[in-house]
DNA sequence: AGCACGATTAACT
DNA sequence: GTTAATCGTGCTC
């Protein structure tokens, strides 16, 4: 059954900065095992573009782990680090442009049962308020890797919601590229709502 | 074949 | 604030 506000391809074959900002306080929403939905605003989102750009994983070229990136916009780049985490991206610009956005954090709408019980034992404001700890809540793993947001009955797909204004949007560098070299590790490609918004937003989401 | 390291997290002092 | 966990990946030999 096709989601009535899920967002087509077109929205995400532009400009990665755009996307990104225009992601903030869309609804992430993840069909589970049995169908049933688990749901979050994206609250936090960074942006990754090019070989050029030295945090990006595709300064290194195109390889099988990166290979989605590369891939047509509106796909998943799911990858694995740090021995244990997985992250999720989705990919934008033009087929053969390396670039995605990476979901850093959610505030979750529907599923928190499920969510708890894969996070079993961690506190309840921990489900998905960092980019590893939101693919254990939504169960996302490699086998989500190039997984294509826009086609109907993809169970990974975005719901839009309203624009946030930009008085609610927050930019800064991004987090965790403390080693990469300069203009790259400052840039400011790190997008937030800000936090005095997010329960305005929840609340137009519940209705 | 071996190596250094990572778009993180949780547990510690 | 610091650090261990844990292993796939890409690079060098």
């Amino acid at each position: 059954m096709p989601s009535p506000n899920r967002l087509l391809r077109p929205f995400f074959n532009r400009s990665t900065l755009i996307v990104a900002r225009e992601l903030l306080g869309q609804r992430l929403v993840r069909l589970d095992k049995g169908g049933a939905r688990l749901s979050g605003l994206i609250v936090e989102i960074e942006a990754y573009i090019g070989t050029d750009d030295l945090g990006c994983h595709a300064r290194v070229g195109r390889t099988p782990r990166n290979d989605s990136m590369w891939g047509p916009p509106g796909h998943t780049y799911v990858y694995f680090t740090y021995g244990m985490h997985w992250m999720l991206n989705f990919v934008t610009e033009r087929s053969g442009y390396p670039a995605a956005t990476l979901i850093r954090s959610l505030v979750p709408l529907e599923g928190l049962e499920t969510m708890r019980q894969r996070r079993a034992g961690r506190p309840e404001n921990t489900l998905t308020n960092g980019p590893a700890k939101l693919c254990q809540s939504l169960a996302i793993d490699r086998s989500l890797d190039g997984c294509d947001l826009c086609h109907p009955g993809s169970p990974l797909f975005i719901e839009a919601l309203s624009q946030l204004e930009d008085d609610y949007v927050m930019t800064g560098p991004r987090v965790g590229l403390e080693t990469v070299p300069e203009p790259w590790r400052s840039i400011p490609w790190r997008f937030r709502v800000h936090p005095n918004h997010i329960d305005i937003l929840v609340d137009k989401a519940d209705q």
